[in-house]
DNA sequence: CATGAATGAGCGTTCATTCAT
DNA sequence: GATGAATGAACGCTCATTCAT
C-alpha cells in the first residue's frame, strides 16, 4: 500500500449532535442532496434552504450537523478523498511494472467515473473554500499525483520506462488531468465512448502516444 | 485557414454609450480589471462596486457599458475567444503534417500561457452564464477542439499517423485539456517547468507517449 | 345577497411563513402600516424598509410575508374588497325599492368613510400593480358597479324610477364616484359636513336632482 | 367674467435657456411627450432619459428648460389649468340662469374630453409635487369649484334653485367630480357614450335627479 | 444652446445564520 | 434533537442630476 494519511482531525467539520451514527447517517443525506443541487446550479447560487430540503430536514436541523455553509462543500471533498483513499490508495503497489500502472489508471478512472458529479462539484467549487480547508484539499491532490509519481518512478528504476525526472512529474499530473477529463467533458465524450473505451485509449496513448508502434 | 466564424454580433453585449472607441478602451480597463477580481476571489465573491473601483470608474459608469454583472463575465469569455481566433485560427492550415501540430500546439499553450488568468476565469466561472451564453461559448470550445481534430484527421489521411478514428477526437480533447492543465496547475508546475519546457515535454509525451522510442 | 364571489385563490400573496395565523396577524400589521405611509408619501417614495419599520418587524421578515413590494399594495386592495364584500354585498337585496338603494348608499359610503384612506391609496396607486393584479381589483370594481345597476334596474323594472336602460349603467357609476369623492375630497369637505350629512345630501340631490321637489 | 387669477409668477419654472419663444416651442413638445408617457406608465416609472426622448432631445437640454423631474409635471398642471382659464373662466357669466350652469358644464366636461390624458395625470400624480406646487394645484382646483359655487348660488338668489347653502358646496364639487369621472372611467364608458351622451344624461340627473319628473 | 458620459445615493431583494419553542 | 420565524448585512442595479466639451 502507498501513502495517503487518514483525515486529519483538526479538519473535521464540527456537529453539535452527540449521537456518531446520527451524524454519519445525515451527513449521507447531506452531501447526497448538495451535490445534486451544486452539480445543478453551483454553490453560490445554491441557498441553505435547498440544501436542508433537499436532504430532508429543516434548516434548524442542518446547522445543527454544520457550522457553515462552506462546510458542506469540505464534507464533499473529504467524502471524495475518503473514497480515494479506500478505492485507490489501499493495496496500490509499486514493484516497478506497467501492469500496476494501468491497474491503477483503472481503478483512478472508474472512480472518477462513478463519482463524477461530485468531482466535477469539488474542482469546480474548492477555490470557495477557505484558506485552510483549501490547504487540505491541496494536499490531498497532491497526494494523489504522488502516487502515480511513485509508480512511475518505480518504473523507470526497473528499466521499463526511460522518461527523465522532469517527465515523470508532468506524466503524473498528466495521468490525474485525464481522470478529471472524463469528468469534465461529458457533454462531448458521453455517447461516443463508454468508461471503458476511454480507459483503453488514453491508456493506451499515454503509454504509446499517437504515433507510438502498435504492431 | 481553418474554420472558426466571426463573433456573432447578435451575442454582443450592449451599452447606453454611444461612441464606439471609448467603448473599447472602458472595456478593455474592465475585462482587465474583472479578470483579476475574479481570479482571486471567484465570480460569485466579487461585487460590482469592486469591478468598477477596479477598473477606476464608479459604478454608475460600469453599468452604462453593461447591463449586467453576468455581461462581465461573457465580456471575458468572448475576449479571450477573440484573441484564439486572431492567434489560432488565422493562419493554421491542414495538409497533413505533424510539424503543423506542433505548430499549433505551439500557438495554442503560448496563448494561454499569456492570458492564463483568464482562461482559468472561464473554465471555472462560465457555468454561472445564462444558457444562452454558455452555448455561445461552448460553441466556440468546440470549435477549438475541431480545430485540433481536422489537423489530426489529415495526418491520418495522408498516413502520418496511424490512429483510428475514434481516437482522433479523443486525442483533440486531450490537446485542449493539456492546455487548460498549463493554466490550472501553476501551483504545482510553475517554477519546476518553463511554457517552453511544457510545450516540449507535452508534445513529445502526446506523439510518443512515455515508453515511446526515443532512439 | 347579491353576487360578488369569494376572493380567487390564485391572486393570494404567496408567503414563506407555514403558520396561517400568523399570517394573518402579521399581515394586518402590514397592510395597517403600509395605508399609514403609502397615504402619506405615495407608494414610490415609501421604501419597503419603511414600510417593516411601520409594521413593526424587520426588513427580512417583511419578505417572509410577501415577494415584493408590489405584493403590499395588492394586499390593501384585496383587503378592501373583502371588507366590501362582508359589509356591502351580504345581505343586500333587489326587491325593487328605493329604501334598498338608499341603505346599500348608506353602507357603501359608511364603508368609505372607515376605510377612506385605504380606498384613497387604492384608486390613487393600483395603475402600479401588475396587468394580472390590476384586472382582478377591476373586475371587483366592476362588481361593485354591477350591484347598483342591479339595485337601479329592480326599481326601474317595478316602475318606481323611470330611467332609460343606458341612464341606469350611468347612475351605477355616480354612486360609487359619489362614493369616492368622499374620501378624496376630505381636505375641501372635512370640517363643514359629517359623513352623516354627507349621505344624506348625496342621496337627495341623486333622487331628485337639485331642482327636484321638495314639497 | 368670472375669477381665476393668472399665474403666480412665484411658480414658475426656471430655464436657463434665454430665448422665451423657444422656450415656449420646447415646453410644448416636453409636455406632450410627457404625458403620454406618464399616463402609460405614471410618473416614477418614467425615466428623465424617456421624457427627453419622446420630447426629441437630449437629456441634457431637457435640463436647460426644467430644473428637476417634478418641473415637468408642475409644468403639465400648470397647462392644464391655463386651458381651463382660457376655456371655462373667460367669458362665464353668472346672472343666475339654468343655462348659464349648463354651458359652463358643457365647456367644462368638453375641456375634459379634450385633455383627458392631461387631467388623468395630474390627479393621479399631482400628491407627487412639492407642498408649495401642490398648494398652487389645489387653490386652482378650488378656484374651479367656486366658479361653479358662484353659478348656483347666482340660481339660488335669483330664486331658480331652491337648495340650502351647503348643498351649494357639494353641488359645485359634484360637478367637478362629474367632469374628472369622464376622464378616469373611461374604460368604463367608453364604447357605450358619447362625450355628448354623456354631457347630456349627467346634466339632466344634476338637475333633476333619477326620479325627477321628466315630463 | 446642445450633447451625453459620468456620478453615487438609494432602492428592492436575498439568504446565511440564530435561537426561542 | 428538531423546527422555522426572525434578523440585517450586503448585493445588483437604477436613475436624477451635473458638467466638460
Amino acid at each position: 500500500m502507498i501513502g495517503g494519511a487518514r483525515v486529519d482531525s483538526k479538519c473535521e467539520v464540527k456537529s453539535s449532535v452527540k449521537d456518531r451514527s446520527l451524524i454519519e447517517v445525515r451527513r449521507e443525506q447531506l452531501i447526497c442532496g448538495a451535490v445534486k443541487l451544486f452539480k445543478e446550479k453551483g454553490f453560490h447560487r445554491t441557498t441553505t434552504r435547498e440544501i436542508a430540503q433537499q436532504a430532508g430536514f429543516s434548516i434548524g436541523t442542518l446547522y445543527e450537523y454544520i457550522r457553515t455553509k462552506e462546510d458542506v462543500l469540505f464534507l464533499i471533498c473529504d467524502n471524495i478523498y475518503n473514497e480515494v483513499h479506500r478505492r485507490l490508495f489501499t493495496a496500490t503497489t509499486a514493484q516497478g511494472t506497467v501492469e500496476e500502472i494501468e491497474l491503477a489508471i483503472y481503478r483512478y478512472f472508474t472512480l472518477i467515473d462513478d463519482m463524477s458529479d461530485e468531482f466535477v462539484v469539488m474542482y469546480q467549487e474548492s477555490k470557495t473554500l477557505s484558506k485552510e480547508a483549501l490547504q487540505y484539499v491541496l494536499k490531498k491532490e497532491m497526494e494523489m499525483v504522488a502516487l502515480f509519481e511513485k509508480l512511475l518512478q518505480a518504473c523507470v528504476d526497473s528499466g521499463t520506462l526511460r522518461i527523465g525526472r522532469k517527465e515523470v512529474g508532468l506524466a503524473a499530473h498528466h495521468i490525474i488531468v485525464q481522470g478529471q477529463m472524463w469528468a469534465f467533458r461529458r457533454w462531448a465524450l458521453y455517447g461516443q465512448y463508454t468508461i471503458a473505451d476511454y480507459i483503453q485509449v488514453q491508456t493506451d496513448q499515454f503509454f504509446r502516444g499517437v504515433i507510438g508502434d502498435r504492431s
